[in-house]
DNA sequence: ATGTCACAGTCCCTGTGA
């Protein structure tokens, strides 16, 4: 089974690239953040076309996350029950495995509001995983706005002071492991640098200025059978690319 | 560190968010 998470940042101006992708890498599972889209304008047809069921949970013009999957989507929730008017999780069963699409907040700034919503949101999705059904797989993927460790920083030094490397969004990560959860990519490749994010501005990308913020918490069982996990560096290339690029888990499912 | 991109509103530019 193949999953992947990718922070696509518009179904809309990026179909052309999601499609060719899915149509290439066939994944099983694709975890889709930032929509930006509302439901009716998801493209559900084009993706039965494609042999993918969806669920979507949309907002309109920011956030938006979605679900693919070739294995059955079931048990659909989205949200954490809050009434949260930003639409950031969706969760579903895709053949015998519960998996999460999360967008955390940016955080904006250590002093703004918006990292104190980041920080609770972070604490709501360790609450989430806690009580999951641990007779079942799970895999809790997408853009979690946070470097875990100064090696998926590109220059530490650069963020002192700024959102994705603080202590506190570090401390929220480790209390999602400490429900027994993974982070796969680091847990199988832990002295790579590898980054799914570079900013479009200054060449970053070219620079290699980048940071890894999408990720995949997976139970130990789903770690222990996992044959491959990559990033698709040449989905950042090319005509009208997401700043992100899609991070790829292959099962022995 | 700010060489970009996407969106909405009102429209061919500006403010906002990342």
């Amino acid at each position: 089974m193949k999953v992947a998470t990718w922070n696509v940042n518009s179904l809309t101006a990026r179909w052309f690239r999601v499609e060719e992708w899915l149509v290439a890498n066939a994944p099983d599972i694709l975890l889709i953040q930032e929509t930006k889209q509302d439901d009716a304008k998801f493209p559900f047809a084009l993706l039965n076309e494609l042999g993918y069921g969806a669920a979507h949970h949309g907002q309109g013009q920011w956030n938006g996350v979605a679900i693919l999957s070739k294995v059955g989507i079931d048990d659909v929730v989205r949200g954490f029950g809050d009434n949260d008017p930003e639409a950031r999780l969706i969760g579903a069963t895709c053949g015998g495995v519960r998996v999460y699409s999360c967008y955390v907040p940016n955080g904006r700034a250590l002093d703004d509001p918006h990292y104190v919503y980041k920080l609770k949101w972070l604490a709501q999705l360790r609450d989430l995983v806690d009580q999951r059904d641990r007779s079942m797989h799970i895999v809790v993927g997408g853009d979690f706005n946070v470097a875990p460790h100064d090696l998926d920083c590109y220059d530490p030094s650069v963020f002192q002071g700024a959102t994705h490397v603080s202590e506190p969004e570090r401390e929220a990560l480790r209390a999602i492991e400490a429900t027994g959860l993974v982070d796969l990519t680091w847990s199988l490749h832990p002295d790579e640098q590898i980054f799914t994010w570079w900013d479009y501005r200054n060449g970053s990308f070219h620079r290699n200025w980048g940071l890894r913020i999408d990720l995949l918490f997976v139970d130990p069982e789903l770690r222990a059978i996992t044959t491959a996990t990559y990033v698709d560096r040449e989905a950042r290339k090319g005509e009208k690319p997401s700043d992100h690029v899609p991070v790829v888990a292959d099962f022995a499912l």
